[in-house]
DNA sequence: TTTTATTTTTAAAGCGCTTTAAATTTAACA
DNA sequence: TGTTAAATTTAAAGCGCTTTAAAAATAAAA
């Protein structure tokens, strides 16, 4: 094992000099620094990342935390996330530290990962609407940035898309084609992103000046079977013609939209004609929005587009920037297709 | 902040038996190690993670390496598996930290991530038939266990599914529904179990006394794209009804099968009847092949279940256990489902 | 009570690097 | 050539913890 001490020794040098040389500083002179840099890579020099994280007090790794494995429902997601914030964090030399929630006990795991200095900054993901992580991570004074946010009017760093906006242009959308029966299959309530589409919604309905039954804005975790569910609660007694069976869904994500599309087929119920149907995609490689039948209009702002957003942002955290300053909001972009359509008076 | 010194300053005691107490070493009298739970929790001291690495040799961190995003087609199938991974090292302490491999010079980077001990063992997944990584931590001595073989029979840790078998089960299968012009629609050749799956596909037609045509065994990245260009080569004349066209395919990949699946509908051709599709399923949420219309045969092999055995497995090795002992191969499932049909003399 | 064995605590070294402050060498100028 | 300034190099301290070897305190045995 070579050390900086065996090779300063080898080179006749002081270990200063060498880490000087090694890493760069400019007040080594040119014979010195070319020496150093062929003895070490003559004897395969590398140096101890801990003592250097130790002796800097910088470990050069960004924490992310994972939800515990039962509730990843959403996590085909995260991959392509994962991979490509690694990578944009590999270009500024940081690596990633994958934190997973234990059971339980969330809370108190993540603080203790926060605050073993193991890493720099942290990315949050996926706020609650009250996250204790970021009350922690304030209090703590810790460098991080929030993929989403808690709330419209925040001090932290934090890289959101326009939640609100994208319930809002499906609403629109769906009462210019004459909609009233207007139903929200949104995520679980205790997320923000969830609470801003909710938000988003109900402003839009009101402007629209359409009334929204009780039964039409439920909370679903974002998977297949949930939309499924949904589906056939709202449409299980389809011909009896009731007020509270809607005409179209704003659903929160691809796959809740997907089982009711799933539903859909064993009710009868043609999508695009019977019932229009319009999702928010955050554009995941393996569920692609474009080739359902028939083809489902989505809010789109990619997942992968935060990625060296959120990257950028935390190197940018510890490089000194404001966090302040450092709030971005993505648009949503709205793509019509087949799943939508006018809505039949006697239709359902 | 509460440091290991200022803790001990302020109970009086030596930072070694305020070490010891915070570690649950037996020495240290009861009373002793009450008082400085206590304290530790009242001044919320919480050790440094870097120090404590530096000075025990040990950074309890596992690493895996990403391919560069680029090449992470196959990305969805990571997440839950990383995120699963994470867990399962959670439970014996460790955390998982990732690295990217950097585009071009993925080996020297992979060399540094390792010989910077920055982590105590890495998991490598989907070697090469010729793995460089792997060669190098053999040289190194370097703790490792890995998701997949370079072959038989090694010496190192993997965990590992019967590759050879997947693509044997599938052949029998078919020949046994009279079918003769069997393809493999493979992953790129250079992966290990590529080449495993080829062996075990050759063989056992040779077994059954079937020749291969020599466009009927191709390899292609494992994505929905591939799946249906290679489709459209094989079909494009399929009216000329010439020996090249084969009447089944067996699929590397459930997105190179969902590929042709597109492919056959605007060819018009029918799968279960006009060509028989089996597939190798790593079982990934969103990709469901009891979805599929018809629903797909499959050999299958979660991959979530390879997270348990590969964290146990690295964590086994750096207690001690010899890496010859921990070889697993898991057996491989054969689901036969409507994709599969006899083969008919006048079909295609 | 003295001695010996046992339990508990401490002093100090060391992990391998960075970095400050001081020392040395080299270059520039008078 | 003697000074002063600038460029290089070094000695040594320190990052915050673990751990070895020695010391001190307590208990057991004589």
């Amino acid at each position: 094992m070579t050390t900086l001490k065996s090779l300063a020794q080898y080179l006749n040098l002081s270990q200063a000099t060498v880490s000087r040389a090694l890493n760069g500083f400019p007040e080594v002179g040119d014979k010195t620094r070319l020496r150093v840099l062929n003895a070490a890579s003559e004897l395969g020099y590398q140096a101890n990342a801990n003592a250097r994280k130790l002796a800097t007090g910088r470990s050069r790794m960004i924490g992310i935390v994972l939800h515990s494995p039962d509730e990843l429902i959403n996590a085909p997601t995260y991959v392509e996330e994962l991979a490509n914030i690694s990578h944009h964090l590999g270009d500024s030399d940081y690596d990633l530290l994958i934190n997973s929630a234990r059971k339980g006990k969330a809370l108190e795991s993540f603080k203790r990962f926060v605050s073993s200095r193991a890493i720099d900054g942290v990315i949050i993901k996926a706020p609650d609407v009250n996250d204790e992580r970021i009350k922690y991570l304030l209090e703590q004074d810790f460098p991080f940035v929030v993929h989403g946010r808690t709330d419209k009017e925040v001090d932290y760093a934090y890289f959101d898309i326009d939640n609100e906006g994208a319930a809002s242009q499906s609403v629109n959308l769906l009462a210019d084609l004459g909609h009233k029966r207007i139903a929200m299959l949104n995520a679980p309530s205790h997320f923000a992103f969830s609470a801003q589409r909710e938000e988003g919604f109900k402003n839009t309905m009101k402007e629209r000046g359409i009334d929204i039954a009780d039964s039409f804005i439920v909370n679903r975790p974002m998977a297949e079977e949930e939309g499924y569910k949904a589906a056939i609660e709202w449409f299980k007694d389809k011909n009896s013609c009731s007020d509270l069976i809607p005409t179209a869904v704003v659903c929160s994500s691809v796959s809740q939209a997907y089982g009711l599309y799933l539903a859909a087929k064993e009710l009868g119920i043609i999508i695009g004609k019977d019932l229009s149907v319009i999702a928010h995609d955050d554009v995941i490689a393996h569920l692609k929005t474009e080739n359902f039948t028939p083809p489902l209009a989505v809010t789109r702002s990619p997942f992968t587009d935060s990625c060296k957003p959120l990257a950028d942002t935390i190197v940018a955290i510890l490089s000194g920037v404001e966090p302040k300053n450092l709030q971005t909001i993505a648009p949503v972009e709205l793509v019509v297709r087949k799943s939508i359509g006018v809505a039949h008076q006697e239709d359902i």
